[in-house]
RNA sequence: GCUCGUGUAGCUCAGUGGGAGAGCACCACGUUGACAUCGUGGGGGUCACAAGUUCAAUCCUUGUCACGAGCACCA
């Protein structure tokens, strides 16, 4: 990576080749590979696996620059860092796409195929247009160890899931049952709570009559699912509730199908919905699954897998939900059995991934009782081993495993880990084993079945802390550094996955290793348009990262990604933003541009003994600069990291330092022009160290100019570290001054109207010994910055030039004389102006130090502050108010 | 219904018990040899509202209003 060291420079910077060059660099040399460091610590991420389907989204975006920040910071730091990538075979998603495209190409269905073929099917397509998003990662410099890279479905993935399933199974935290799931029928699978959706849909209360089996009256029950009456076995009243106690015993008969069914009193029951009668259906309704449960009620299926009616159907057999529900109203009407119908609008269940409408249904299903894991994982986050960044995402957590539900782990899919239970054909014995057996552990028949379903995604993503470190396999753990790494540092999601996957991953974690498996959770935000809206395809108002990266660079959709992300929730993306901190890249480029022909001039190093007072002040301000992304990184607080920096750059070293250099090293004075070089190079070489987490590009490419040693690349350098020593308050003082003095001046040209070429001469009155000699010898710069011929300094009793005009600060007075007549009418409005701000300012401060409770009670250091205050304004007070007079 | 969050400049958002901030946008002027993807200067806010605590409240407490998110319920 060596430069030709009279290679011009291009006048804007130019991302591309760069990033392309770069990236290839940084991987072909091994860099992003865990190595020892100087701390003898380790630093792990385990990135969250994206979709194998998925490409490429503004979310990915955030999520990657965020982690890729922290490892590229922390491997400075001298930390043995390790980002660990992967990819999830997203089992429903992924099956789909395969689906869709079979049925597109071929005109077939999923079953058409044996098992196996479809499943080779989804390799093959796996292999061939999945994992698009690996590719696109790199495009925005993401510094991950590829070698460790790891997908849901590989054998060694595999190996975990079948050792976590075998054992939860033989603790009995693994067990399968008949229970009421959320049914997709498109899909035709079970899903879990936390895939549906629920969306507001038109729908009706239809108050039905059910007749008392005596014949002497009706019950109204109302619903906004008439179909499912074909299953009803109960109808429930309150106990409490006076209208209908004495119906209580008695049976009712269910409309159309003339089920006889009993009238029962549950607690369940609200007297003041509906109409405080409640058709039950322990089929098809979660609630009145426990009521039939509770009182041992029989349980009917209506629904075929497909979500059409079965047998129970009667003439409705064979027909959708939908189409029953329209045709059975149309008959209750008929017969005279609907009491009234009323619109509203309710909340349905649809499949996350399907769309489709969830129908609640009881079937044969597994389930990971998780009471007691909950717990556990509860108390890791109460007792501060597991911490959240920002901290009160923890409630989510909460709220979600204080009142953990069983999670229904099986999917009716072919695409996932194949649930590891096998039954006997021959003696009916049921096991678990991580191994496909060859006979029955128990009768010796050569007929072991395995279970037909596959495990939800997210078991295998619970356990991915774990796998990807190569557990449970020995031999992988000890190579992968298992010990080294795990628990691994931080893990970085999005809210949206909290209860999905952030606490089944410490549930497991727990469970399988007695572990946590991360120290901190840092939830960044969700990346949405500059309208606050979601990205979405309906909306097409997504920005797309690849080609944003194109247009502008990925150090500038980093940046501008880093700089929205502190503690908040959303990040409102604006591509002007983005334009924006694009302009900041190139900034930092053309001002490498102005130091670059001088760079052969520089010493090695800096000898704080030959510095002048400009060099201490930027010494002085990049210290500060370096203390402040120390902690802002970790404190999780990017924003204030890119403030820092975009701030440093732009307000202290390319407005005054560079400016304050350019006679140093166009001048004649080779003493001064090395020191000066030598300065600007070091600080240059700082500044790219300390970017480089955000910036990795621009940051590299720059230190590939400016390096020493010629084999350091400046990914695997140290990031810089806060000197003490190197904070030189008196300059820092002197150097403020100097600039409110230059801003002061400049402003008044602009008040005046003065054309920016005109020259001017300036009088300088102050009794400051230390700021008088600063401006002596600073007098160069301040006559190139203020364009100005002449400046005289005196002491303030001299005697202050006529036709001129005046500003004063709390240390100086500052006159410049005119050779035209002043508009004596407009400076005095001028004064005046500025004579009564200074006077509200004063005024604040001393209404205060009036206050004997204040002078009392407020801490010392608050009062010595304002009294100091306040003599500033006074001081600049008097100072307008004299020469306010001497004008008139 | 419950929980959490948010209300600060035109926009996006920092912030602190003690003089209201940044970036962008806007206005004016300007091509001095790093940069017009630039420079200099400027205007602009009852810190949602009300009460309380305090010497002092944008910040703490309580309430109100508005907005957002999640969960639950949905007969």
């Amino acid at each position: 990576m060596d430069k030709d060291e009279k290679k011009e420079l291009s006048k804007t910077f130019s991302p591309g080749d760069v990033e392309k060059k770069l990236y290839h660099f940084w991987e072909k040399e091994g860099l992003f590979k865990p190595k020892p460091g100087k701390t003898g610590k380790t630093f792990c991420i385990i990135m969250p696996p994206p979709n194998v389907t998925g490409i490429l989204h503004m979310g990915h975006a955030l999520d990657a620059a965020t982690q890729d920040i922290l490892t590229r910071y922390k491997r400075m730091k001298g930390y043995e860092t390790l980002w660990l990538p992967g990819m999830d075979h997203a089992g429903i998603a992924t099956q789909s796409v395969v689906e869709k495209k079979i049925y597109e190409e071929e005109g077939k269905f999923r079953h058409d195929y044996k098992r196996d073929e479809f499943i080779k099917k989804t390799w093959e397509w796996k292999e061939h247009h999945g994992g698009k998003i690996q590719k696109q990662q790199r495009a925005l410099g993401v510094s991950c160890d590829w070698d460790y890279s790891l997908f849901t479905m590989d054998s060694e993935a595999n190996k975990a899931v079948n050792k976590a399933f075998v054992d939860m199974y033989n603790e009995g935290l693994i067990i399968q049952s008949d229970y009421i799931v959320n049914w997709d029928p498109e899909l035709q699978t079970a899903i879990s709570d936390a895939e549906v959706e629920y969306k507001e849909l038109k729908g009706a209360y239809y108050h039905i009559k059910y007749q008392i089996k005596d014949g002497s009256n009706f019950l109204i029950v109302a619903t906004t699912r008439p179909e499912t009456l074909l299953g009803d076995t109960a109808v429930a009243v309150h106990p409490e509730d006076k209208r209908f106690k004495k119906y209580i015993g008695q049976k009712a008969i269910v409309p159309l199908c003339q089920r006889e069914v009993p009238i029962i009193a549950d607690a369940h029951v609200d007297t003041t919905k509906g109409t405080g009668c409640l058709k039950v259906t322990p089929g098809h309704d979660f609630n009145d699954f426990e009521i039939g449960k509770r009182h041992g009620l029989e349980i009917i299926n209506i629904l075929n897998k497909d979500g059409t009616l079965n047998e129970y159907g009667l003439e409705w057999q064979g027909l959708s939900a939908l189409e029953t529900r329209k045709s059975i109203v149309e008959k209750l009407v008929e017969l005279d059995l609907l009491e009234k119908q009323e619109e509203v609008i309710h909340q349905v269940g649809h499949g996350e991934r399907s769309h489709a409408v969830v129908e609640p249904m009881v079937s044969k299903q597994w389930f990971v009782k998780t009471k007691e894991m909950a717990r556990l994982a509860i108390k890791v986050v109460e007792q501060e081993k597991v911490r959240f960044f920002p901290r009160n995402w923890e409630n989510t957590y909460f709220s979600w495993l204080r009142e953990p539900k069983d999670w229904c782990i099986s999917r009716q899919l072919w695409w996932g880990h194949r649930i590891p239970i096998f039954n006997c054909k021959s003696c009916s014995h049921q096991w678990a084993q991580e191994e496909i057996p060859s006979q029955c552990p128990k009768c010796q028949s050569q007929n072991p079945i395995q279970d037909p379903d596959v495990l939800d995604t997210w078991f295998s993503s619970a356990l991915w802390p774990l796998s990807t470190l190569g557990w449970p396999i020995e031999s992988k753990m000890e190579e992968k550094g298992f010990s080294k790494f795990y628990p691994s540092s931080v893990l970085i999601t999005g809210h949206d996955i909290i209860f999905f996957w952030v606490a089944r991953m410490v549930m497991m974690g727990l469970k399988h290793t007695q572990e946590i498996p991360f120290h901190h959770v840092y939830i960044h935000a969700i990346v949405r348009d500059k309208y606050g809206r979601k990205m979405s395809k309906s909306l097409g108002n997504g920005i797309d990262p690849l080609q944003t990266c194109d247009q502008y660079g990925a150090d500038s959709l980093r940046f501008t990604l880093a700089a929205g992300s502190g503690y908040n929730r959303t990040i409102d993306l604006d591509p002007a933003r983005i334009e924006g901190y694009r302009n900041f890249i190139n900034k930092l480029w053309n001002a490498f541009r102005f130091i670059y022909p001088f760079l052969s001039k520089a010493s090695k190093d800096i000898v704080i003994d030959d510095l002048d007072h400009q060099d201490r002040w930027i010494l002085s301000e990049l210290n500060t600069v370096i203390n402040k992304m120390n902690e802002s990184f970790d404190e999780y607080r990017f924003d204030d990291s890119c403030a820092a920096i975009y701030q440093f750059t732009y307000s202290k070293f390319c407005s005054w330092y560079i400016e304050f250099s350019k006679p140093i090293l166009y001048g004649d004075n080779l003493t001064q022009q090395k020191m000066r070089a030598t300065v600007l190079k070091h600080c240059f070489k700082k500044m790219m160290a300390l970017l480089h987490p955000i910036a990795p590009f621009i940051s590299e490419e720059i230190w590939q100019y400016i390096k020493d040693d010629h084999n350091e690349a400046l990914i695997t350098t140290e990031y810089p570290k806060y000197e003490k020593s190197q904070i030189f308050e008196q300059d820092q003082l002197e150097m403020n001054q100097f600039i409110e003095v230059s801003t002061k001046i400049r402003e008044m040209r602009q008040n005046i109207g003065l054309s920016p070429k005109k020259e001017i001469k300036i009088e300088i009155f102050t009794d400051q010994q230390d700021f008088c000699r600063y401006i002596e010898k600073n007098v160069r710069f301040l006559s190139g910055i203020t364009k100005s011929s002449e400046i005289k300094i005196s002491q303030k009793s001299s005697r202050k030039p006529k036709q001129s005009i005046m500003a004063a600060t709390s240390f100086c007075e500052i006159f410049i004389p005119l050779d035209r007549v002043i508009n004596l009418k407009e400076e005095i409005i001028r004064l005046k102006k500025e004579i009564s701000k200074t006077e509200t300012d004063f005024k604040k401060f001393e209404k205060k130090l009036s206050n004997q409770n204040f002078i009392e009670k407020a801490k010392e250091e608050v009062v010595f502050s304002t009294k100091e205050k306040a003599a500033k304004f006074l001081a600049r007070l008097e100072s307008l108010k004299k020469n306010l007079n001497n004008l008139k």
